[in-house]
DNA sequence: AGTCGCTGGGTAATCCATTACCCGCCCGCT
DNA sequence: AGCGGGCGGGTAATGGATTACCCAGCGACT
């Protein structure tokens, strides 16, 4: 593979010279520029990344570790995150944690050892295998959720008052026995918006009670298995309150088993709008968060954050909309 | 940053035992690896990737290169990529094509200036800057699509079979009119698709016409379009074949704006399992690609390659599984 | 006892692009 | 003419881990 030494050969010029026709950082001759283009074209010169990387100290890179690929939250922070980086240059490399504390910390290693300029993370939870990046200077912002016990930039959703809202909406609509099917313990989106929704029957004087509440991972399936469990009791929910959308999803199924149509049989608002929530029948009502927009405001602040790292963290705030559809009507 | 050299001091070794020691190349003394380790522990020590790839000539890690993040086709292609890349070490670093020919070629350049050990990717189309992997003997898999006039592996579908099928079905079912809403020209799966709704039609003995044919970016808008067009023409399609997912949430909308039910009024099959394709009303027929396993697929196809990029290229084709539902039945 | 061979571990070369440092040349001013 | 300043460009140091090469020491075999 060609060197940087093959192209100054060709071109009659040092490998200096070559360096900064190729960069621009310096003035070379317009003449001297063309021949060592025209000679890096010809062999194909490719820089060797790794080489350049080490000398820089840095890569123009920032890693972005989300959670789960498969879901379209995160994909779409992925797209905002994309395209604010590529404006300026930098590469994003998509990392995924899967929810699993130990890929997280092995992708973090990861980052650190190759130096990448920064990284955006929404953290799998309490073990924060980020205090790593903390400590040796790495720019990192934190999305969707805070880092226990980290000073850091970070990008929120009102999440516990946008379940509020959805829940008082779901009051008002006349639904008696509200449930909530929400994320795994710990998870602090999923501790939020059981938190917003006690808030909410807190607000209205009724009684939060932990047998219309359930846990499970934020997918279809355990979803599933929740809803089927709150609709077989002797006092089942007549609304419910779902953490996103995978587990609307198994929520769904679960109602069409029980031959229980949404709406009017269970009032339900899910978080996070899908393409596809409208085409159901009844449409589903959601929370619709502001991913795309979550990805590009934690890209700056990186940006930010990489040419300056005394910077003061901030925390951003961004809110949701509920959407009511027919879901949530009786 | 603590270097090897901080390592070996403190352990009162060389760097090339710590190298030894870290890397378990060779036989080191255990009292010294434990010395080592310990020393690596206490100073936080994590190698310099762009060293060590500098010296090693390549990198542990894989480029995946996809033309949507968005696309839970693609999505599910790279979780089946990243289960058998990281069983044997690898990392996976996901890239967004963007169904962008620039952005693919930028990101192979990406790849490889950065040595990776192999790239997967699904090519936008006809502009081959893979060619550049093959000029430098970089180990790649095309999935999805075949690069055009290139030896290489290669994933598929039988999509066009699948396709067939799928028309078949809907011919088998009465409908008289039947439409396709594809990919943009030049795609293959697009074209193939196309191919394959024809195919079925010449089975039949059916004459097809352009008239009921669209051609669009694989996204809603542009399906929900040309599904308008379709519709609003004097002889309008009674049934519909929809090249992906996406698309089918355009034709869906469209379809009910115009108050046609899927089905009784047009029959629809699309390509694509979703999770929401069962709870529409009616549930969507479909044909479910097995996206995991083309990813795991190709991963192992690379690994092999990455050993020996001698061997012969293989096509592997794969196929597609045709789920009747409701949609397709009146 | 002497020699061969093996093993463990140290020294230094190596990977390649960037850039600090320095030199030579030319222009312009006195 | 002489000198200073500025600019273009070359030489070589640099980044940090890996590994080729070599050496010392020990055990075993003759």
């Amino acid at each position: 593979m060609a060197r940087i030494s093959d192209v100054a050969a060709r071109a009659g010029v040092s490998t200096a010279t070559v360096s900064r026709a190729l960069n621009g950082k310096s003035t070379v001759d317009r003449e001297l520029v063309a021949r060592v283009q025209q000679a890096a074209e010809e062999l194909g010169y490719q820089p060797n990344g790794p080489a350049r990387n080490l000398r820089r100290q840095e890569a123009a890179v920032v890693a972005l570790i989300i959670s789960d690929v498969e879901n379209p939250f995160f994909t779409a922070i992925a797209r905002g995150v994309e395209d604010v980086a590529h404006e300026v240059g930098y590469s994003v490399v998509l990392c995924n944690s899967d929810e699993n504390a130990e890929k997280e910390n092995r992708y973090i290693d990861i980052a650190i050892q190759e130096r990448v300029a920064g990284v955006i993370l929404s953290p799998t939870g309490t073990t924060s295998s980020v205090g790593k990046l903390a400590a040796r200077g790495t720019a990192f912002v934190a999305v969707d959720r805070p880092l226990p016990g980290q000073e850091s930039d970070v990008v929120l959703v009102d999440t516990r008052l946008a379940a509020h809202q959805a829940t008082a909406h779901l009051i008002a609509q006349g639904y008696q026995r509200i449930g909530c099917i929400t994320g795994p313990l710990g998870v602090r989106t999923a501790d939020d918006r059981l938190a917003g929704y006690r808030d909410a029957l807190k607000s209205a004087k009724r009684r939060s009670t932990t047998k219309l509440v359930r846990r499970t991972e934020y997918k279809a399936a355990g979803a599933h298995r929740a809803a089927q469990e709150l609709l077989n009791q002797s006092e089942p929910p007549d609304a419910l309150l779902v953490a996103n959308s995978a587990m609307a999803v198994g929520v769904l199924q679960a109602l069409h088993e029980h031959g229980a149509r949404p709406g009017r049989d269970v009032g339900l608002v899910a978080f996070d709008d899908a393409p596809w929530a409208e085409l159901l029948d009844p449409p589903l009502s959601v929370v619709a968060q502001p991913a795309y927009e979550i990805g590009t405001v934690a890209a700056r602040l990186l940006l930010a954050r990489i040419a300056d790292n005394t910077r003061p963290p901030t925390t951003t705030t961004l809110g949701a909309r509920l959407i009511e559809r027919a879901s949530s009507h009786r």
